[in-house]
DNA sequence: AATATAAGGTGTAAGACTTACACTAAGCGA
DNA sequence: TCGCTTAGTGTAAGTCTTACACCTTATATT
C-alpha cells in the first residue's frame, strides 16, 4: 500500500433495509427523497458514513433519526460498488437490513431534510426506488428468507409475547408461502427455544391463544450446536 | 444526501482471502509485506480500490496480479470499516472470498511491490497476520463451511475430473473432520449434480478410482429446488 | 507366480425428521 | 344456546441420516 495514505474524503454510504411486521403484513421503511438526484422518488433510508464514525454506527444512527430506535436487531448484508449505481458520481454503499417489532408506539419521522417523509411499505408491492436500492431489497429479503429457516430471527419481528400464529405468520410473510398449521407448531416446540407462558391472549372474540416467549438461554445450545456442522 | 457529492478520494481497499486444495490440505494465499504499516508482516492481499472502477473488478484485479488467473469463482465476504482496523487513517475495506484449482502450473508473484513474496500457506497454523485481517480470514472459513454444506462450491477446488475420495478430501479439510466414506459417497450421487466418467484415475500404485465431474445443467436444477424455500 | 499393500467400492438396519392430512375444543358475541 | 372464529392436537408414510465392516482391484515386491 502506498505510504501516505491519500485523505478520506468519504462517499460512502449506509443504506438500510429495515423491516416490520404489522397485521399479518410484512413491511420495509422507505422515505421520499428531497434531494436531487432522485428528488420526490421512493428510497430507502440511508446516510453518508461520517469521516469518524465506524459504518455499523452509521447503519445504527439512519434507523435511529428515522425511528428513534436504538438496540436492534441489524446485519449487514452486502457492499454494492458498481460505478455507475449514483448518477452524480462514485458512492460505495453498504446495506444493512435491520428487524423491528412495530408497535403504534413507533412514530416515524425524518430527521434531517434530506428526507421530505418515512413510511411504512408492504414490501409484496414496493414502488419503483431510487439507485439500486430495489437490488438491494430483493438481496436483503433473500437474506432473510435463508437466515429465518435456521435462525430465530423472526421474534425480532414480533412483541416480546407472542402466540404461535402470529409466529407462523411471520414466516409465511417472508416466506411468502402457506405452512402447515400442525406441522409448524410441532417444529417450532421441538425446537425448544420456546417458552410456554402461563398466560393468553387478551382482547380477542374467539378463543385466545397461549403466549410463548423466546428462550435465548435455551437457543443459544441449539444454535452452537448449528455451528459445529455436525451435518454431513 | 448533500448536492453536491464531495470529492471521491477513495480509501477504500478489497482484501480477499484466497483458498486452494493441495495434497488434502485447504490452503490460502499470504503476501510479505514490503511497506509500513506493518512492513515484513503476513498480510492477505488487497489492493486499493481505483476511483473509477467497481469493486468486484478490483477484486479481480488483486487475484489477477498475484496469481495470473481470471475467471474464478469469488465471492463479496464482508466489509470491514471500524475506525481503527488501518493504524494510518480511515480504510474501509470489502472483504472476498475466492477458490481456485491449485495447480503446478499457477506460479504466484507479486506483481506490485508493496509485497515482497506470495506463497500459499495451510489454513491450519496461519501466522499472525497484519490488520484484521485474521478475522477476515475466520470469517470467511465461517462462510465456506457455511456454504459447503448446500452449494457445491468444494468443485471450485479440484481439477475438472476428480474422484470420490478426493471431493471427500475437500470437505474434510473444510470442515476439519472426518466424514464416512459411505454415506458421502451416498450423498453426493443422490444429489445427482456428478457425471461419473468412462474414465479412471492414472499413475497410482493402488486400485484406480473412478473419475467424476461435476455436472452444471443437472446442479441447476436441484439448486433452483433450493432456492423455492420447500422446506418447513 | 505368489503375496503384500493400499485404496476403491459397496448395503443395511435403526432412528430422526418431514410431509400430508381433518377434526374437536374453547371462548366470545348476538 | 347457537353460531362464529381461531386454538389446539396425532398418525402414518416416506425420506434422510447415521453407524458400521468387508470384499475387490490394481500395482509393486519377492
Amino acid at each position: 500500500m502506498q505510504t501516505p495514505l491519500p485523505k478520506f474524503d468519504s462517499v460512502f454510504s449506509v443504506d438500510c433495509v429495515i423491516f416490520g411486521f404489522e397485521e399479518g403484513v410484512l413491511k420495509i421503511l422507505l422515505i421520499e427523497r428531497n434531494e436531487p438526484p432522485f428528488k420526490d422518488c421512493y428510497a430507502l433510508p440511508g446516510l453518508f458514513v461520517g469521516h469518524d464514525e465506524g459504518i455499523d454506527y452509521a447503519a445504527e444512527r439512519t434507523l435511529y433519526e428515522l425511528t428513534g430506535l436504538r438496540d436492534i436487531y441489524m446485519e449487514q448484508l452486502y457492499t454494492f460498488g458498481d460505478l455507475d449505481r449514483h448518477p452524480e458520481g462514485r458512492v460505495i454503499t453498504v446495506a444493512y437490513y435491520a428487524l423491528i417489532r412495530l408497535s403504534s408506539k413507533i412514530e416515524v419521522r425524518p430527521h434531517s431534510n434530506y428526507a421530505k417523509t418515512a413510511f411504512w411499505h408492504p414490501v409484496a408491492d414496493l414502488p419503483q426506488l431510487a439507485f439500486d436500492h430495489t437490488l438491494i431489497f430483493q438481496k436483503s429479503l433473500e437474506k432473510i428468507r435463508r437466515k429465518i429457516s435456521d435462525q430465530p430471527i423472526a421474534f425480532e419481528l414480533l412483541p416480546e409475547k407472542f402466540t404461535l400464529t402470529q409466529l407462523q405468520n411471520v414466516y409465511e410473510a417472508i416466506l411468502n408461502r402457506k405452512l402447515d398449521k400442525r406441522n409448524f407448531r410441532k417444529k417450532m416446540l421441538n425446537y425448544g427455544i420456546l417458552k410456554e407462558l402461563d398466560e393468553k391472549q387478551r382482547g380477542v372474540s374467539y378463543r385466545a391463544a397461549t403466549l410463548y416467549k423466546f428462550d435465548r438461554r435455551k437457543y443459544a445450545k441449539v444454535f452452537q450446536k448449528e455451528l459445529s456442522f455436525i451435518k454431513e
